[in-house]
DNA sequence: TCTGAAAAGTAATTAAA
DNA sequence: TTTAATTACTTTTCAGA
């Protein structure tokens, strides 16, 4: 039932291109089925959105680090997060607690590029940084374990007929 | 020319599944033109794959934490990448320079799960940990700026790109 | 919610400029 | 490296169970 629906996310996010006619014949369904079903994912936003996977090494930018930042002045408004938008070597950002304020991750060329662009986050922001290189990456990005609520992240048990299929505005 | 190559890798990054159709007329060719250029990006390893974007809060993984662990006792081997890959919640595993061994990136249903997650890690790598919790996520998995090496990421310059790598195989 | 089938659109190959 | 034409496949919609 909805275990189908998880076998379609799985398979998705292992192969975003995978055809309606792959994906049934993986599920066990129609083709026509499966593409109901994966319409309606895209709808609830289980499913937001599909993008090709990059090779950073072959982008040349096979230097990553994580850069933890927090303000020179704490007391100043703090907007680092829009102040370092337009720094493309900056793949993340992350508003963490503990003794940081965020945490970013980066992506470089090398050493050199690591340098200017911890010069530029702390210029542009005017924040400290304290950076973590990464040496390998065993594993990144896996797919969730995809245990989906049936109606979507708000659902509210017996609240209400079944209005899954009904649209907002 | 090359231009068009990283006009084509942006767009497939942003809609990983655009029809070559729709991808040549945003570049400006003719779809088997474009089509050829994606099989090259792709045999050249610059397009690894492509996924589905899933809602972290649609799969109820609202919470998201960074985990620096270091073992208990670093004279025993050291695989905790592999003695750890069995945890779903674990999204990625960096190998880190610093005072940690590695990083990772988990993400859990709620603080209880975090617990028990983070129970599992230590014994399963015997390792301590050292958790960061994430609030907010003010942007994540940005395009990279795409610079293309003309002939891919096997070109010699020096020799000192190879093993800094932040990608796995 | 499913199936099956038809029409429209797309992918992948080929020949050739 | 490009365009253009071909064939097979895929997406999308629809009627019906």
């Amino acid at each position: 039932m909805e275990e189908i629906d998880r076998a379609i996310v799985a398979a998705l996010t292992a192969d975003g291109r995978l055809s309606y006619t792959d994906l049934a014949e993986k599920v066990g369904l129609s083709v026509s089925a499966v593409h109901q079903r994966v319409r309606r994912l895209e709808q609830r936003g289980v499913i937001n959105g599909y993008t090709a996977r990059v090779s950073f090494e072959a982008l040349d930018l096979p230097l990553t680090a994580f850069v933890a930042i927090r303000p020179f002045d704490p007391s100043q408004p703090d907007d680092a997060p829009v102040r370092l938008a337009h720094l493309p070597e900056i793949d993340s950002c992350y508003s963490v607690a503990g003794e940081d304020f965020y945490l970013l991750l980066v992506r470089v060329a090398g050493p050199l590029d690591l340098e200017r662009v911890l010069q530029e986050i702390r210029t542009s922001a005017n924040v400290t940084t304290r950076t973590t290189v990464v040496l390998s990456t065993p594993y990144e990005h896996r797919p969730p374990k995809v245990a989906l609520d049936p109606a979507g992240p708000h659902r509210v048990r017996g609240a209400s007929a079944e209005s899954a299929g009904s649209q907002p505005g």
